[in-house]
DNA sequence: CACTTTCTTGACCGATCGTTCATGAACTGG
DNA sequence: CCAGTTCATGAACGATCGGTCAAGAAAGTG
């Protein structure tokens, strides 16, 4: 019936994600998008609406491609306590990547909107909430296959281990030796690991 | 000899530094600042320079005023031990102060600038290697007075610490209530506080 | 009181910001 | 092959960005 679109939406999405993930929100022009993007600006505007509903899009498909993948893993059948080592250390792994900006877009943005931005900052909570409810089924599920002392509270370490994700991210964005991360981490299951 | 200044260079900068602190490096507009700080364009150029120069100075009035004071406590005399979780006990107590900027200005730079911009990047590394260390003496102290394993690695430990720290202040930055960060502080100080 | 120096003030700079829009190209149903 | 529709293109918009500067005000020194 009429022209078709000369690009992917998730494909230009996905180089959008990647600048506001390496450079953040405020630091990312649209000169910069479009040119990464590969589109137009008409095409940008057209397709995704104004600045921040792209971030929006960004965050969601952020969500759909890297926490989701993530989570599988701590939902995966199996040892609870298993599922949620193999999350930090993915977690390492994916910061050795070279061509993978530093960091996690959730965490980055978590620090620079805060307050202001109603939608983002709700978003972002959102995701923030779903990683603690995975991490709460991991200890759960550990817990009752007796590799997590049933005693301690579930919600609370949850919510420990979703602190410590986010100041992994941090870490990474900062010091992403190997030999650093690898530190953290190795304490940190030392947490939840004791019997 | 000449006209003296009219406004105290520490006042304004740390007014500079909240309006940083809270809205992070881009989204400060100078004329925002200007505002803020109650003084003039020109002085402002005429006094901290330009806009990165300032926000150094805000960053290193950061480094003087908050974080000092809390690495203070770690290296109070006394129990290691008590002074780590007097550490962490301060920064969920500081989350909790009503008009106080959420989350830490260091945690907010880090996830902003990553790799641009050198001499920001740096300092901030440099605040963070200054944390780490106050850790590692903190825990060597304990360990030496029984209060930790000495078998425990004394630099991971004070990484793992570091990371933790960062991890909170993005959770004090979306979930700022207090039952959410105790539950973290807990778990993290059960860790190093095991026998 | 004059002179010198520094600070304050507000207008002003070009560049870039996010956003819009008119135009022509590309495609399909009739 | 034409009509109708969507897409691509790039110029252009006002607003705001970081930064500069000329001129007046305020102080201490001689």
């Amino acid at each position: 019936m009429a022209r078709p679109r000369e690009f992917e939406r998730d494909m230009v999405l996905d180089r959008a994600m990647k600048l506001f993930w390496s450079r953040g929100y405020e630091a990312t022009s649209i000169q910069r998008l479009v040119e990464r993007m590969g589109i137009q600006r008409g095409s940008l505007y057209g397709t995704f609406g104004d600045k921040r509903t792209l971030f929006l899009a960004a965050i969601e498909r952020y969500d759909r491609v890297m926490t989701s993948r993530l989570l599988a893993t701590l939902d995966a059948p199996g040892s609870g306590l298993a599922a949620i080592r193999r999350f930090f250390r993915l977690k390492v792994e994916a910061a050795q990547e070279r061509g993978r900006p530093r960091g996690c877009l959730v965490t980055n943005s978590a620090t620079q909107l805060g307050s202001r931005d109603r939608g983002t900052a709700s978003r972002i909570g959102a995701t923030l909430g779903r990683i603690e409810a995975a991490f709460h089924r991991a200890v759960v599920r550990a817990q009752k296959a007796g590799e997590i002392d049933p005693a301690r509270n579930p919600r609370a370490l949850a919510r420990f281990l979703t602190s410590s994700a986010q100041g992994l991210s941090v870490m990474a964005r900062t010091s992403p030796d190997r030999a650093t991360l690898d530190d953290v981490v190795k304490i940190t299951l030392e947490v939840v690991g004791r019997r």
